[in-house]
DNA sequence: TACTGCTTTCAAAGATTTCTGAAAGTTCAG
DNA sequence: CTGAACTTTCAGAAATCTTTGAAAGCAGTA
């Protein structure tokens, strides 16, 4: 009984990390079934099928495909089958980095650069036809799409050593950010 | 009327650029709203009124004002008065680098410490109390929730980095930003 | 080919977020 | 103190996002 304790208990456990990824990955744009979904396959060692999952996470059918394919489409698991059952099983994807670098890389820099070209297409478009008595506006508000464009910049920049990174080596950019926290 | 064009032209492109600021923010987990305001108010010099807020915006009175309460909240704006007139002005708060890192701290380090606690706690939990037999699973499952752990670990360091970083210069930041890029 | 068991799709329901605008609240000049 | 001018609040409307589940689709036997 103690190990028909400690299995619930775990159970729990599980449930409590999947449901913390999940906040974060939501908080981050995801929907939060994403994440729970993804962190129980990861917190497995064996792959598990679309009823499984369905179970665990009390979600419909309907819901876990959809979510599935979102994943996969991510790149964040794998489908596979075993022989002589015709489910489909799934497995995380466990490379974590890589994961990461791929979302920072398709979307948070997508982002950015967008918002970019839009900063940098008006400050162009402000220098030219400047109405007379206007230059010190003009140039008020020129100079603060600079500052936005500033910002922009360093995030990118950010996201650009985060991604470049981690294809290598993730050692460097963790001593940076932990060497930092006292100056 | 080369500069009647050029105004039209010019409040077009304002526009642009709140909608693009907008648009990361909300990205980043804020109403869209509050982004596009903050940026107008940005890109002026002189303090706007409620009024005009809603008809820029195109939004109701309410909206204004609970908009203006979250942003003031965030300390991104400020209220001011003009004397002999009753209305409210408000401006934004200028010092960007100040708002963003604030955000940084009050919000994203909040959600990663919180996922970093319960990580914390189910590791502590895990490896006690293992059922004989269970040893090998029970360490696979610590093991990523390890993983997971490290990459939260990152992700807190580099906020602290950014945090810490503004509040005295942030051009070692963007010097390690840019520098990585290709390596 | 036809059946069976599993997966995907998608219209509609449900949940959640955001916005509106009228009413209540506040402030201040007179 | 009063009333006009402005602001805030908040219940309900609207918009948006998420989930459901039944029907259609598909793949692997028999």
């Amino acid at each position: 009984m103690l190990t028909v304790a400690t299995r619930e208990q775990e159970r729990e456990l599980l449930h409590e990390v999947a449901d913390a990824v999940g906040a974060l990955m939501e908080f981050w744009g995801f929907k939060r079934v994403m994440g729970r979904l993804w962190t129980l396959l990861y917190l497995r060692d064996e792959p598990l099928s679309a009823a499984e999952l369905c179970e665990q996470l009390e979600i419909s059918t309907g819901a876990a495909s959809m979510t599935l394919s979102e994943l996969e489409h991510w790149g964040v698991i794998r489908r596979s089958r075993k022989a002589g059952d015709r489910r489909e099983y799934f497995e995380a994807e466990t490379d974590i980095w890589r994961m990461v670098s791929r979302v920072l890389r398709e979307r948070e820099l997508v982002q950015v650069e967008r918002a970019l070209e839009v900063f940098e297409r008006a400050r162009t478009l402000l220098s030219q036809r400047i109405a007379p008595g206007e230059h010190a506006r003009v140039k008020l508000v020129t100079e603060r799409i600079s500052r936005l464009a500033d910002l922009a910049l360093l995030g990118r920049g950010l996201l650009q050593a985060v991604v470049q990174q981690g294809r290598v080596d993730l050692a460097p950019l963790m001593r940076f950010a932990t060497s930092r926290r006292r100056d």
